[in-house]
DNA sequence: CATCATGATGACAGCGCTGTCATTCGTCAA
DNA sequence: TTGACGAATGACAGCGCTGTCATCATGATG
């Protein structure tokens, strides 16, 4: 064996399964059952083509094996945006899931169009994936039909809607931005406003959640709204928050979509002298991790952004393995309203 | 054309370039040459070959033309976490200069281990990807050997150093803390420290960077420093000031080895009543988007690292026509010491 | 001892595309 | 009209691996 390696080693080329087989003394086949599945190959073959394998440094062609086996092993990942920090922790809980799973991870990013969702479901779907998994359930007509008649797995995360195309994960925006208005009605706030950036279906969910609360509770008439389509950010809370003040000082409460936003509002109030919860309550939504420790503490909807992550691989790698919940199943994540002291803390 | 449209279509199957190549009426080798340098292919059939790549919805398929072509179109980027908020933007430069290049990114995390990345690299290079993206100047030994063989262009980020393995692109994180930390000094402050979590190889160099300066000025003596291996996080820059303060009371400025701890000193700060700038100078690095709208605003050493990202996918495009830099060459983006209110503001 | 089931292994072809040549065709100068 | 030349196109083989089926050795069974 060692001469075989030898020799092998000396051509100096990119090292193949055949050099493998050779090493170990076994056809190429052998060694191909020995990566795929271990148990169909006698102990002792396995172990010499282990040995040769990590002597040899031999690293399969993926794309060879995609090739001939007609599978890629790569999971399509498309999200809107990967500057949005929301879905960093998503992305970290899939990589983390992802580990000892020999899948990868292909990201696209839509920029929140789509049509450039619809094209990038396209070109996924025809390159076999092992799995899909999408932001959200507002694929267009087009781009459900596709997948409907796709093959794989397909995970929708964010969020919980009525007709999951496969398996959704997530959590109901609407609800989430509801319980958080209720709040604030039940703190007393009597004139709060919604605050949103980067307007997207989630974010128009919560915003008709904020509505239906402020319905409920016979304020529609004095609830200020106050949207962008331009991308969330610190600054921009800071923005449309001096903006929402210099119209509508009345104003005692800020429902945010997101956190960013959220921080923004804190700060500029800060600026303005706005005692915080006093004269203003500051709810965001996600619950990054800045807002338990911003001062005062931020109340706000804490999603399991990472859970998300890690349970759409998980999901998708019961389902190669023949287990996972069946199609039409939605696995709501739930969301837990954290009360600090920003809309007057926690009164037991 | 149209009737065999129809046929092609009724097989239902994969649409293959031999197809299209049907569809159009030529040979497939011209269909590929169409698809690969269309100025190859006579106007007249490179019409009837997109009119049929249309009609088809051909897509080609990247492991057969990878397993034939012996390239890949994929861009290998190995970096430490997908949740630090800074490669997100180096990620979100990337993609944007990504865009109708035909070239892909692959994603992976070392989670900050050498070993890991050494490995990633191996695998990665035997995949003959288009390019490699690698964060830092702090590879293995081993590490650096396989990428001196490597036949690709390979362009490390984040950083530069003293001898880059082929092209670098960043800047000098030890002249930014360098310069950052004098500026404290200049301010007046007579007892900085520095503060670090997840001090992967360029904290180390911020931190020395802060030395060299408190050394410098004569002030090495007073100087502290506190650090953790722990990830970087708003709340733990909280903990590590209020450690800081209550052990070190005299501290009168803070140099933060990231503005995520910069934050949380400032919240830290203000629940203890210690007013910026004048009890205490805060100073952050990276210069995140939400520094400027903090209050008061956050002195930060601005990096551009969607520019970062950028430039890296513009080297390997260049590259692999046979422009861009020559080995060796560290592209220095430079810094700029952003100047706010909480070290005293700026000061004509 | 013959028969069969079982597990282990191998031969073969082909996945969809592209590199390398060879061939065809039209065009122009001699 | 002929030959030479370049542009356009095509034939062929093979990239590295795996699915399918066939083969072989082994031990169990009656």
């Amino acid at each position: 064996m060692i001469c075989a390696i030898i020799k092998i080693m000396q051509k100096n080329q990119k090292i193949t399964l055949a050099d493998v087989a050779e090493a170990a003394n076994v056809s190429p086949i052998t060694v191909s059952r020995a990566l795929r599945s271990p148990d169909k190959v006698s102990p002792k073959a396995r172990d010499r083509i282990e040995r040769a394998i990590a002597q040899l440094g031999y690293v399969p062609n993926p794309a060879a094996r995609a090739l001939a086996s007609g599978r890629t092993d790569v999971i399509g990942v498309i999200i809107p945006s990967v500057s949005n920090n929301v879905f960093a922790e998503v992305m970290r809980g899939m990589y983390d899931a992802l580990s000892g799973s020999g899948l990868t991870v292909q990201l696209a990013t839509t920029g929140y169009s789509p049509l450039a969702e619809e094209h990038l479901i396209r070109v996924f779907l025809t390159q076999q994936p092992s799995g899909l998994i999408l932001a959200g359930h507002d694929q267009s007509p087009a781009a459900r039909d596709l997948l409907a008649r796709a093959n794989c797995p397909i995970v929708q995360v964010m969020e919980v809607g009525p007709k999951p195309i496969d398996v959704a994960v997530g959590l109901s925006h609407h609800d989430g931005a509801f319980l958080a208005a209720r709040h604030l009605i039940e703190r007393g706030y009597r004139a709060p406003a919604f605050l949103g950036a980067q307007m997207d279906p989630r974010s128009q969910r919560r915003l008709a959640g904020f509505r239906a609360a402020m319905r409920e509770a016979g304020l529609a008439e004095v609830t200020q709204v106050v949207t962008t389509p331009e991308p969330s950010s610190v600054s921009m809370g800071c923005r449309l928050f001096a903006d929402l003040i210099a119209h509508h000082p009345q104003i005692d409460a800020v429902l945010c979509n997101n956190d960013d936003l959220a921080l923004g509002v804190l700060f500029e109030a800060q600026r303005r002298n706005l005692s915080i919860p006093d004269r203003l309550g500051i709810c965001g939504f996600n619950d990054l991790e800045m807002m338990e420790a911003a001062q005062p503490p931020i109340t706000s909807v804490q999603t399991d952004r990472y859970g998300m992550g890690q349970l759409a691989i998980a999901q998708i790698r019961d389902r190669l393995e023949g287990r996972g919940h069946p199609a039409g199943t939605s696995i709501d994540l739930g969301f837990a309203l954290q009360i600090r002291d920003s809309t007057g803390g926690w009164r037991g």
